[in-house]
DNA sequence: TTCGAATATGAATCCTGTC
DNA sequence: TGACAGGATTCATATTCGA
């Protein structure tokens, strides 16, 4: 990064050493084991060892980075705040963080903690008073079904065809993200024939998509694999005519709504009774979100499915709360707060 | 905070200031004026002054906490990464950040930015190898249709009858948070009878929430104002009957059953093949309770993996019995052992 | 060839009680 | 405190396998 001008170039991508601290193997319920991500690069000695990494990269690429230039650094709870606190110190001014929230992240196999389901990006300009930065504000709302671009953004994870290989068949890179993610950023932040430089290239995710989105870019990786890998990959990339730049949208799902949601939203109460549509059973609501005939106690589903004698059960539209004379399911208390949610995606 | 004995709180929630900084007003497109956090209390001098400001009751905070006691702290991208990182170099241990998704935020106004749609807590145990704090694995999946609960939560924001009002009718607290976000905080993380500490109080909403659920707190707060009408509203909380407030509990917390119970139940005879689901291994009941293939004999668990060529394995969910044309998981037979035990305490 | 079943896998700071 | 052993634990998606 030394050897490149100051103030050239327009944002940055950055996606560095996370600094995961794993303790041994971990396996999954199958006993099959998880390939961990304990390669060199991502291994140093010390929070202090780390912040001086880190603040000596985030400095190098201050100076490179014009004075409307901005900053994408995404990472994990393991560096992100670090990461984030030396930005601040060294005169980056924040604008969002921007969480992605995978579709398909890799669930808690031990059931120890929550489920590790998003990852989080700071976006930051090179001054506090910064103010002729690039945001395709507009572009973004209407790619956004006509209401402006929220802090959260929902992608699949890179897998499938996307996620680059070696001759083995192993995945060429531990940490591919996926295009869909770089092409927002791009296209929210960058006009076509800025130049984008990514100091943790890796396989060239960041060049890809710069390239067909009709931008300039910047890789730097010390992995002569990973620069193979990505010098392939970005000449099959054919860049996009200038009509056809347009956004590819995140997807839209029904959100899931917890059981618990309907207590928390005051639609049913704690030791509230539910009933099936012809008064068979009663059951009783639990504060933690579970139901309860006597002792017995679990999900609306697998309480449903028991008194039931079967082996599964859709609890939202087998229990009903009793509203005078009549009985009303469950379910459509649940779409009352789908409803109230609007457009926001799940 | 420093009045509060040692190692005697459960669980901390945290909601600091958040270290604003507002260059002037900010007004809607329709000129009307944004109410801002513009209080004293959150008004620091510098990022060094925060600084010195989150160590101190951060540190503060890690003394009361009991050794398993874990802590919540929430926050915006203007401070979460200063505390994230002052949290770690304190010893504190990331066990995950969770980002709670407005279902409704306030829109960004001026168009130059996303709309800022999260907050975001930070979770974490008092030290690095802590492995028995709480967190109600089970009760959590159980309240969301039976899938593990994500890092990603979707609230709306405090509003409408639970926000509070001071006799102008303006609201109390410029960042009361919803009651829905802390009762899923408490209920993942606490057991009834803990102790929560807010060394925030603000109005009140953790102790609100608290003591519905069946659980103590302590809430700390300097504001005259707040604390009045904390303490209004805490008064007119009922808390749950103890019924409702029983928490689910997996496998985790079943009594333990040797396999020789099974044998001593006469559920298993000595001598009795077991064979894995699809028929491919067949071991052989010895009167010690361990069983054995050949010369090879061991628990149901070594066998098991053995077999498989695996270091781990479950033998309960393993190996079956053959009765006629079926095979049954001797886990079904333990699980009448521990209805007959049920039944007996019960 | 087709369809359903079985297998593979992803930035992971992932156990607990007893001797 | 360390060694040992019991036995608990997964969601979404893509690919491969088998009938």
């Amino acid at each position: 990064m030394e050897a490149l001008p100051a103030d050239s170039i327009d944002v940055i991508f950055a996606d560095p050493p996370y600094n995961l601290q794993l303790g041994g193997d971990l396996h999954r319920p199958d006993q099959s084991k998880v390939d961990a991500v304990d390669d060199a690069w991502d291994q140093f000695e010390s929070f202090q060892a780390y912040d001086a990494f880190t603040r000596a990269w985030l400095l190098a690429a201050r100076r490179v980075l014009k004075p409307n230039g901005t900053i994408w650094v995404i990472g994990s709870y393991h560096n992100i705040f670090r990461v984030g606190a030396s930005m601040q110190d060294l005169g980056y001014w924040m604008l969002n963080d921007v969480v992605w929230r995978k579709t398909n992240p890799m669930p808690n196999f031990r059931g120890r903690r929550f489920q590790n389901a998003h990852e989080t990006m700071i976006w930051a300009s090179r001054d506090a008073d910064a103010k002729g930065y690039t945001f395709n504000y507009d572009a973004l709302k209407a790619s956004n079904d006509d209401v402006q671009m929220r802090s959260d953004w929902l992608f699949p994870i890179c897998s499938g065809a996307e996620r680059l290989k070696d001759e083995a068949g192993r995945k060429a890179h531990p940490t591919q993200k996926p295009e869909a993610l770089l092409a927002r950023v791009i296209l929210a932040s960058t006009k076509p024939g800025d130049v984008v430089l990514d100091p943790f290239f890796g396989t060239g995710t960041t060049g890809a998509v710069a390239k067909r989105l009709g931008r300039h870019f910047v890789g730097i990786e010390r992995e002569d694999a990973y620069i193979q890998a990505a010098e392939a990959r970005i000449a099959a990339v054919e860049p996009l005519d200038a009509s056809a730049l347009k956004m590819a949208a995140g997807k839209r799902a029904e959100p899931r709504i917890p059981f618990a949601s309907l207590l928390e939203a005051g639609l049913v109460s704690p030791g509230a009774e539910l009933t099936d549509a012809k008064g068979r059973w009663t059951a009783r609501v639990r504060a933690d979100g579970t139901i309860a005939i006597g002792e017995d106690a679990a999900s609306i589903h697998r309480i449903g499915a028991k008194v039931q004698g079967l082996d599964a059960c859709n609890g939202w539209t087998f229990w009903h709360v009793r509203s005078g004379e009549s009985l009303t399911p469950i379910d459509a208390l649940r779409q009352r707060i789908r409803d109230a949610l609007g457009a926001v995606s799940a």
